[in-house]
DNA sequence: TATGAATGAGTGTTCATTCAT
DNA sequence: TATGAATGAACACTCATTCAT
């Protein structure tokens, strides 16, 4: 009985019995492959109709997959939206060195900004089910926490990377400029990204606006 | 008292029995007390469990009302969502009437915000349904529409006050500046109204010092 | 307490409790005019969409009543139904008057045969639902029961007239030559009364061609 | 094989995962065992309570299926009674080979309305819902299309049997006498086949005898 | 008497989840 | 491992019937 307890990452889980090496690997292979497979469905899936009105049919036939497989490596429905919302987590670093590197802290505010909104706005495009988790109506409290892992982290980044360009700010403003700003990007997400290209590059315009004259007082410019 | 969504089954409309005025009035006042008392139920739910986990069988619960009774005064689920959207913008105008009131444009950029800011958190608080239904995830499209109703009209309104306060700015900006308005607004809701009162204020202060930010440059100060 | 209890036909009920004769009638002669409303109401909606799928509430608003009228009059449902098949069993002889006199036992069978169908035709006509009732998908035995004694009404009016015009034929025979033509006339109602006036037209002729050729053999000609 | 009516799920259509051919084979023969198995149900539960008396949960329980393993096969309750309506018509040929075969339209026409008569009534006996779907009250006309189908194959069948009988008479007298005949058929169904083995045997008899007697002008002795 | 709002058991149907194969 | 048929609790909604007015 291998089932992942709802709040693991599905896909860090070391398989608990032996095996010759090199079929443990294919095998742990096939099985990422698997999962990422089936958190692309549910991605797109939870895009289309957010996740309350998912139903994990779709998303096996979304995959391709029976529902049983589904099952092999979800414990249930909401172990999917948190293993997405790890995976998204996952692959912000990614996105981010650059931004987050605090070399990049100094030069010009909205060139920062653009560091920091651009690659969200690339990761929601890659993956467009990312609003609909960080949106979606009230959910249950632990979606919601494993969800805010992801807020989490990146107004940790944010504050950090706040906190290299001005260091002797107050240390409150720093993290409530930061958690603003995250609530700022997430509130555009979805403007940023819908509607026609041209109204995607306003939405995107709008929000650095937003942000820039937020920050400035804050963060000097 | 002029509605006529279609939170009112027909079978309200026609009347095909006779019955004394007086009765019928009577009835007519008992029935509008059983409409609110089913959306302040509806109202409460939405704020808990959010739309879509929202059961209407849970709703009669909580407004201590049989099913059949619900759907004697809603034609279903959705039309008791839209019956609260048009609550809230009903009730709107009053709680604005002095903050949309062009008499109110001119003055501190501050006091402008708060006049709009505060009756939103106000009818927040009065019913904490608004924001379920506001940031709901992706719902059905007659829903949206006319969940829309409600944030087409703030914008109107902000954006006649803006056009009042600033003659000669540039229309397009002036509406892009309202809308983006409601957006934060939408946004930060849930933040000013969660949590302690102290959380509380303090989101209802950010949200008010992004909205000065955003708009000073705008509007003047 | 006056509700009449199923099977009993509501129309001949006396009131167990006094009054002034002249309110006495005025109420009975109301109450009446309510019942065949109401059945005149149940006879066109049955006829619609068929006993089952009939409802209460669609009988009450066709007959422009409150459903609490209705069971002032009915005990349930099923009560109408049994209420309208004695309706129909009322009316019968006034419409077969002639026919089912003995005296018209004799001359051309097709005659006699026209004699006994038209009148069912302008029956069916007058109130449509009687064929609802009749070949109404399997109902409650208590429903067929009381629909039934239309049925054996007639039978045996029609055994009466065929052993009026043949003394001396095998009564075994002429029962089941009632019988027959009985369900015959039945099951060519709807034939006979739906469509294009000249579709019905053939209907009620085909009718009497079967019955003609069915019958001349036992009756003579 | 060749299944198409709306009683299958398109689920079952469209198979979007691999499968080995004899899995496959094996589930499809299964699929088709609980297909009958549910029909057998409906129909069972259609002879005794009729179509609209009759509950999807009272089919499921009747198979001994659980109310999900229902709608895996069929899309509503109504496709139950179609696919029921479509196995009569596809058993229906299988039973009458011999008797719509031309070759025997001569000889005694006594002869010639057994072997159709007969068949029907062993495909009720076989099936006893048979009667319901015909002679249901008035139902949906998607429903009734459906049942039409059958009525209108035994039509042509038979016409097609009496024109090789009498290749000379009137071809709408023909079809006029064919469709005649199915409807005393019909009608006569439940009488042939209800109550004690005695009064089945002379319910049939009757059949033939009105049959024979309105068929005689027509198609000569 | 008549009204029609209220009831609540019951209906058709869905879907997250299980399990025999 | 993977399948997909099977499960069954739960849902949105209906409607025959009751009862306060």
């Amino acid at each position: 009985m291998n089932k992942r307890s709802s709040g693991q990452s599905a896909h860090t889980l070391i398989r608990p019995y032996a095996d010759t090496p090199t079929a443990t690997t294919r095998r742990q292979a096939r099985g990422q492959r698997r999962i990422d497979q089936l958190l692309d469905a549910a991605d797109a899936v939870f895009a289309q109709i957010g996740y309350e009105r998912a139903t994990t049919n779709a998303i096996c036939a979304q995959a391709g997959v029976s529902p049983g497989t589904l099952y092999q490596f979800f414990a249930n429905k909401q172990a999917i939206a948190e293993a997405l919302a790890a995976r998204y987590l996952e692959r912000l670093p990614e996105t981010h060195r650059v931004a987050f590197d605090v070399s990049s802290a100094h030069g010009p505010l909205a060139e920062l900004i653009s560091h920091v909104v651009d690659p969200f706005i690339a990761l929601h495009q890659q993956g467009p089910g990312l609003e609909a988790l960080w949106t979606g109506s009230v959910i249950s409290d632990e979606l919601t926490a494993s969800v805010d892992g992801l807020k989490q982290h990146v107004e940790r980044s944010l504050a950090a990377l706040f906190r290299a360009r001005c260091p002797n700010v107050n240390r409150a403003e720093i993290n409530r400029a930061a958690a603003t700003s995250v609530q700022l990007v997430k509130s555009f997400l979805r403007i940023a990204v819908t509607g026609t290209p041209k109204q995607q590059k306003e939405g995107a315009k709008e929000l650095k606006t937003v942000l820039l004259r937020y920050l400035a007082p804050v963060l000097g410019e």
